[in-house]
DNA sequence: AGCTAAGCGAGACGGTACGTCAGGTCTTGAC
DNA sequence: GTCAAGACCTGACGTACCGTCTCGCTTAGCT
């Protein structure tokens, strides 16, 4: 088929992004250099992704498929252990690196990245809280949104600004520290 | 005298820096603008900043002389406020996202960056706490430096992703929700 | 076609080339400006022409071409006297004179173009020579190589050192001059 | 003296420029390394020369002085050959080679350094000339002007277009040759 | 001997052109 | 008819020198 041939010669082309991310960062990727590794003509790639950013978009989400699985039968703080753990490394990646160069660099396109990709993923972390809220392991009445913003937020600021993967001993105290209040307050007024 | 003739030479290609970076985004932002917003060659530029990204993080440490100044005299959550407001504002500011865009790129520039400048600024947080510890607002047995990333990431984490500057109701919640535990903690020990 | 296509550009090019150094001589003479004439990137000139000298090689060549044709059916006499007076034109004409820094300044790519296209053409003088000698023209023991720098070499010379072109007069005399002693001797052993 | 302090700087700064044309060609001849080779600001040398191409006709100047000392003892004959010799090195010098590349770049410059140097010299050749004529070695009806052409044409045409110093034998020959008529007819009118 | 003014080194400065590089578009010939 | 190959225009990069200019530091010459 059609689809076939050109999901197959995708498939390649992001295959080519991915090993030239694990290569060297984002400032060596070029578009040249994705089309040689491809065997493929620029063409060919801007015929999918009319800009580079969206290459990287689209290698990330391949690369970071297993990151946002939940699973609802283990504890909220277990899941959030185990998803912060896997962001962590995913973002430390260098395909994790190029995104946030892009999303820094792109604000529009960062936007709807979030929109459509990421914020996706937090509606499944907010109805694993739901989850949570009914099983009676955390309390109702808690801003967990918020809450969520100081689980992500420091992931990537340490990664950013220290420069630095949070290793599972920073995630485990963070998500304790954080969900703490949630499960406190919820024993406190038991 | 040298140092004041350079140094005037210098604030002038730093206002272009600053002028440049309020009309566009960082993207647009290219050396040889600059140059001739400063009226200047592009040498005279080269000469004292090796890369693009030096500029900006100067510009941006002009740009923020002020947003990390403390008031001892008032209270630990006054302060983070205050902080964290002016903090917001310079990030979502053109100047700010230019920075977050070079931390980004620049790994190693990112990190002396870090290690030089804003590190610095931390400390003095922390000796805010200290003296917030000593003056009974917040429990000695703390994970403060944790607390600060839970901080400050999500204000990173709301600009770069939610693309969106967190206003002053957002942060109050956040400093509130972040230091309730150490200071429901103090409480619940007297 | 491919070579069509590519030879238009470059002929543009090359007229570019050839405006421009009407226009000023060689220290004006950049690739930028020959880029914009040309309404073409300066990567399409490198592509093709390593140096700017190349350029001028070939806009020399390009404007040079009738210079050294030669009539087999003229005396000798005349076909030189022919040949010196384009040349002349030829040298003292902009792109000539820029032919001439060039060759001043790079004695390897000098000595290339020399090789390949002037030397050449003197070939063609020298059959033109031997011609002569078996119509009796000239006598066959002669120093024709030498006797050939005393004619092309007075008029470089001339436009170099005089900064003046040879006028017909000059060359008359020139080549009178130089071929009597092979054409009386010729005589004399009659 | 002043006179004495600024030649003393002045001749400092020569000597850089013939040492600097002897290690490397006339294209990586920049004046700010004539300045750090002689120890001197760039403003020293552009207080007593206009152009760098002032620097290298003063400095062909110095290197040549010797060349176009003509001994009127001599024949003819001889000393044309001592000159072709002297100047074919002089020419081939690195020095030399740099005043082709000024002479052909810049015109009007050339005009007035042959003006004010090489002619006066060609001058004394005249005169030798007139000595040789009044002592018999050559006929008075001869166009002189036009053979010393053809004696310093070819020197500069071989090392500029040749890429190659005209040796001892290619001299003597040429000198033979081309004085042979003047001498000839001189003995034929007899 | 001390003082002042010229001369100087050092090198910053505004420019200009260089040659390179990559982005994103367009063309072409082969399969 | 598709697509790799790659030519093409664009525009910024960072470098190298140019020729001008300003700075203080010598240092000579006069008081």
């Amino acid at each position: 088929m059609n689809v076939e041939k050109g999901s197959k010669r995708k498939q390649c082309i992001l295959n080519a992004v991915l090993a030239a991310l694990s290569e060297a960062d984002y400032s060596q990727f070029t578009i040249e250099d994705i089309a040689a590794r491809a065997g493929v003509g620029k063409s060919t790639i801007y015929r999918w992704w009319k800009h580079k950013s969206d290459l990287v978009f689209e290698a990330f989400k391949l690369h970071t498929e297993s990151v946002f699985e939940l699973d609802f039968e283990q504890s909220l703080e277990h899941n959030l252990v185990q998803q912060l753990c896997k962001l962590a490394v995913a973002l430390n990646h260098p395909v994790g690196r190029a995104l946030l160069v892009v999303m820094a660099e792109h604000r529009e396109a960062a936007g709807l990245f979030f929109q459509e990709y990421l914020l996706p993923r937090r509606v499944q972390t907010r109805k694993l809280i739901q989850c949570a809220i009914e099983r009676g392991e955390v309390r109702a009445d808690y801003p967990f949104e918020l809450m969520l913003d100081t689980l992500y937020g420091p992931i990537h600021y340490q990664i950013i600004f220290f420069n630095r993967m949070p290793d599972d001993a920073y995630i485990h105290n963070l998500v304790r520290l954080v969900i703490a209040p949630a499960q406190r307050h919820a024993l406190l007024e038991e």
